[in-house]
DNA sequence: ATTCTGACTTGCT
DNA sequence: AAGCAAGCCAGAA
């Protein structure tokens, strides 16, 4: 895993508003490199140093055992959640997609632009 | 090189 | 709503 790529994940996630969300979907094809896979990845590696909770499914929901932990984060940034079970709920995406603005996509260009460097230590 | 696995997504039943 | 397959990209063995 590049760390141009870790550090690129993570400015994107810390970019997110509070009350608003984005999926790994999202944050790869704002990268324009990588999958939703590799995000998760880097998510599950290096997401504690940022709003972890603030980069969901596309479906709205989480991973097994982080639904919980993110629950009072949801709560207290007022993001919106649907029930999905007694006990289960999930983000409500069409409410809490974050649409990044232009200003906001010309400093994610930033941090994509690295991304398309050659490795290093790799050339010819 | 091959295969398995995973904080994923989409489309089809 | 739910299950399944395939596609996806990187790492690890």
């Amino acid at each position: 895993m590049r760390p141009e790529f870790v550090d690129a994940v993570l400015g994107i996630a810390a970019m997110v508003p509070t009350g608003q969300v984005l999926t790994y979907g999202d944050v790869a094809e704002l990268l324009g490199a990588g999958g939703p896979r590799q995000v998760g990845r880097v998510m599950s590696l290096y997401g504690s140093e940022v709003a972890w909770w603030r980069i969901v499914r596309a479906d709205g929901t989480l991973p097994d055992g982080l639904a919980e932990r993110a629950l009072p984060h949801y709560e207290e940034e007022r993001t919106p959640l649907s029930a999905l079970g007694l006990s289960s709920y999930r983000v409500a995406m069409r409410r809490a997609r974050w649409f990044p603005s232009d200003s906001d996509l010309a400093r994610i260009e930033v941090l994509s632009r690295k991304l398309s460097e050659p490795a290093a230590g790799m050339e010819q």
